[in-house]
DNA sequence: ATTCTAGCCATAGAAAAACTCAATCTGGAT
DNA sequence: ATCCAGATTGAGTTTTTCTATGGCTAGAAT
């Protein structure tokens, strides 16, 4: 029996998406937050390239990392085979489940807009299954295997977005809240809660509306717009209210909007469909329920 | 802190190799000996992407594995993918070592015919590294890392190759084991010496030079050329040449060729050059000189 | 019919890889 | 001077990957 000695071995495959990855971005850091995991690691995997390769790939500077030109020399195709991977198994994943669609996008969308919808999209695919994934970004949906993504973006001539509705600010509140409250609403800064994800909504609506310097809202900050919302219902304040997702408290009353002045963001609700993805028309169907509401 | 809930992973990406691997040449052992590792870590390897994927991606045969028609969908995308990694990933490693070449080729080879021409080589380029890696089959030079293939081929258009050499066999054998043996060399079948690799050899040479019917060999089997070779100049018996293997000691008289009558092969050898390779003008450079002799 | 053989599967244990955590370093910015 | 963002380091842990078994099945050979 022969004993062959061992090959050298090719390239390290995860490595490889991190170095990816990192190049892309310029930075070790926003890897590691694209690929959900800690920077060391990022860092790891680096390592074990540059020393497979037996050269340096980043050149490390205290403010960050600037890819080399050998780094540089490899960089589009790598993406191209790792957008190719993703493409095939977002493909394979989705064309082996017909029935089960995966969603992308924010929690307060997931919570505000698309739970509302769930029993009419049951009614008209009773055997569709929903999988909502909640995140603060935009996924990469060349490499990351959802078949939809719903999220607030600018629509640009060629991009592959489908408009849902317009984003539209106002500042909502309970009519509870309206009730006790005297006098100008917006001089109780305290009383003015605010949404991490858009921190600058009240300055915004102030800009825009208001033609008075912008008051800096001193309320709770929270990191869910929903949970925010759920308080300003209980009467806790005003918030700025994103029409998609606070036209159902609108309507049921259970939120109402006390100035008559709203402001476009230039945003809109938008749905992009992943290329991999392995039934279009049934998504395209289901994107146009979600259009034209239940 | 925002606690987000994990993202669902993206497919496993050694599981994807493997898958790819698997499916291309439609069996795991096969896949298996091209990755190197055993069946088991195949057979795992399509089980844990199978249960990502929720769907079988081979149907089990007890003889084999065939493919499904949802794995076959995305082989041709996922081959396209291993293969611009594995091109970046030479690319990357040999234009990070300039200095470096890696050549693949049979053992035999390496000991026996590229050996001698080592010391020319590094006079004609002294700062030249070569690594040689020793193998039974031509590796998949768009995947694994080498610069250059040096096998025996049979040479087709289309295929980018290099001749090199013809590939010539008779028998060999040692001065004094000529002196020794009295009248037919070929009758005693336990002094004809057999390489595993070329386990037909002597057959052929039989059947295309002798017109006698092939006599079976019973001497022992060798599972390195290089090893049987050296048996023989210790006088241990005959065995077939292959020209380029056998020349240097035909010239310094350590071997004899007994008979007149030598016959081709069909196959010649020939060095390819990986896609990736990143200093291309060198290495043809080298392969000149390996082909034009000493 | 029985045995043989080629391939795949299942499981346990071992080895290697990948990740986290917390502390540390670096040089520009406040 | 101190702060800060971003990268690194090393120890420890978790997860993945691999091997080593033995078992299974169906076709081939005896």
């Amino acid at each position: 029996m022969p004993v062959l000695p061992p090959r050298p071995k090719s390239a390290p495959l995860n490595a490889l998406r991190a170095f990816e990855s990192a190049a892309r971005l310029q930075s070790f850091a926003a890897a590691s937050h694209e690929l959900c995991v800690t920077p060391g690691a990022i860092t790891q995997h680096i390592k074990s390239l540059e020393s497979w390769a037996g050269a340096k790939l980043f050149d490390r500077k205290a403010q960050g990392v600037v890819l080399t030109e050998l780094g540089h020399g490899i960089l589009a195709e790598l993406g191209k085979a790792f957008d190719l991977i993703g493409s095939a198994s977002t493909t394979l994943r989705s064309s082996a489940n017909p029935h089960i669609v995966r969603i992308a996008t924010l929690p307060g969308i997931a919570q505000l807009w698309l739970s509302p919808q769930l029993p009419g999209i049951r009614k008209t695919f009773p055997k569709l299954k929903l999988y909502v994934t909640a995140m603060e970004t935009v996924p990469n949906l060349d490499r990351e295997p959802y078949d939809l993504a719903i999220f607030f973006s600018k629509i640009k001539d060629g991009d592959d977005l489908t408009y849902l509705e317009k984003d539209t600010l106002f500042p909502v509140c309970s009519p509870g809240f309206l009730e006790i409250m005297d006098g100008d609403l917006l001089k109780q800064t305290d009383k003015l809660l605010t949404d991490a994800t858009w921190e600058t909504d009240w300055q915004i609506w102030f800009e825009g509306t208001q033609n008075v310097k912008a008051v800096t809202p001193s309320g709770p900050v929270y990191s869910l717009y929903s949970l925010a919302l759920e308080e300003v219902r209980q009467g806790a304040g005003l918030m700025i209210g994103h029409l998609p997702l606070v036209q159902k408290y609108l309507q049921d009353g259970s939120l109402v909007e006390p100035f008559n002045s709203r402001i476009g963001t230039g945003y809109s609700l938008t749905a992009r469909i992943s290329k991999g993805c392995g039934n279009p028309d049934q998504i395209c169907a289901l994107i146009s329920i979600l259009r034209t509401g239940i």
